[in-house]
DNA sequence: CAGGTACTTTGACCGAGATCAAGTGGAAGC
DNA sequence: GCTTCCACTTGATCTCGGTCAAAGTACCTG
């Protein structure tokens, strides 16, 4: 009960952050355990947090900001695996090194845990350990769904399902009941987006030029983007399903 | 340490599969909660064991035999988002229904538990839950990896990805000196390669052929390959990494 | 305000892989 | 032995997205 105040509502009335991961960022936090061993770190735009294959001796959240996973070849093409929004967490108990880069996309806060603690923490307390996995469960969710945006969609489909997810995903902070355009900031750069989609930059500027010509998405600027009407988003997505993870 | 006998043991000498996943398989089996929920499921190549959104009432794991995870498009498009070895785990505690379709892709038989008391048992028995953790941030880690498989590497690229990781999987069985010559027999149709690795299967062809003529690989009929030397094949799939999970 | 830098757009061309279409080979059934 | 079927191979052609190149735009900084 005070414990799910910790770790479990995904929403909380005195700080801005969804809390979908193991954090105490916010003061209702009763469990001191956690209290003792958290810190917070901040890194800018661009920074390297981790290195792949970096000893990593803590575990975290995001606060806030974005922070992506990318794996790169010795020759230099990469790929983003995976998109750290606020409250999804980093790092892997057990693991002592790090299997990505991990980069700040974007001005991004942390809130991490010595690894250790949190590790012995885990093993006594059975409901974060719980909680934990029940996240990595939906991370595997969130990568196999991405396997087949990778595999198998067109440019354009790619474009439309990466605008659709992070527009769900803005949309849900501000449920506003369900209609109605969708407005937000694109966090990415067109690099970025190409990475995470198995593009190049060119092929993504090209995509959203052609979704802007066909009103599917309003662009003001380079990244503020509307979308008037989320259907057809999806639908140019090749989605049926109203599922949508972004990790 | 009778607990590991039952979920942790990778080799057992009573038994001829390697027991990663939780599976009470060996009669070392002295955890008599989990014999009491166990048993056994038979299934022919090609028979769908379960569809997307089907109500799934077990977990279990692979005892022999190959099944895989696939999603499809309301087109048709599918893509194969897992494969499944003996003593990979299937299923999802918590879960209701089925996200993907499971597929059997060759002759198969699962050690499946009811969902229910498996769950139950989890919540009394840490190590078990731990356990999944374990492999499901590895099924993580493999999700992830394929996606750079996916995205960035050609049709060569691909398939010499799959040969290895098939290679290294099946060479572990019997890891007689790390060196010499691999043979197997590919459990995979060209057309499920296809689903696998973004492909059309005349593509997947194409490239075996291109790998039989520059001798990376030896063909004897049409599934029984040799590969004369693994390190060759991996640089052919620009991996330098060592490591390849395949789930 | 000029100049620089980082990000983005657009154009022209090319090639890897998809698509369409035969054709091959081996195993099962009659 | 012959047909049928299925998995696979191979060829010809087309196309989507990559590559290379040149501009355009916003935001700094001096």
């Amino acid at each position: 009960m005070t414990l799910k105040a910790v770790y479990e509502h995904t929403n909380c009335d005195d700080c801005p952050i969804r809390h979908r991961a193991v954090c105490a960022h916010c003061e209702k936090d009763e469990l001191e355990e956690l209290e003792t061993i958290k810190y917070y770190r901040s890194f800018e735009a661009g920074q390297t947090i981790i290195w792949s294959g970096d000893p990593m001796n803590f575990v975290g959240s995001v606060v806030s900001g974005i922070a992506s996973l990318t794996q790169t070849m010795e020759d230099g093409r990469t790929q983003m695996v995976g998109l750290l929004l606020p409250s999804d967490f980093v790092g892997r108990p057990g693991r002592e090194s790090a299997a990505y880069d991990v980069v700040a996309t974007t001005d991004l806060v942390m809130c991490c845990f010595r690894k250790k603690p949190f590790e012995d923490m885990m093993g006594h307390t059975p409901h974060i350990a719980h909680r934990l996995l029940q996240m990595t469960l939906d991370e595997l969710d969130a990568a196999r769904e991405w396997m087949l945006v990778l595999g198998r969609k067109t440019a354009r489909e790619k474009i439309a399902s990466l605008l659709s997810i992070i527009a769900r995903r803005d949309a849900s902070i501000q449920p506003k009941g369900m209609s109605g355009p969708i407005v937000f900031d694109l966090p990415l750069t067109r690099e970025a987006m190409a990475d995470y989609l198995g593009l190049t930059l060119e092929t993504v500027s090209r995509q959203i030029s052609a979704l802007k010509k066909d009103q599917i998405i309003l662009l003001e600027g380079k990244r503020h983007v509307t979308i008037p009407d989320i259907g057809r988003l999806m639908e140019e997505a090749g989605d049926d399903t109203d599922g949508g993870y972004l990790n």
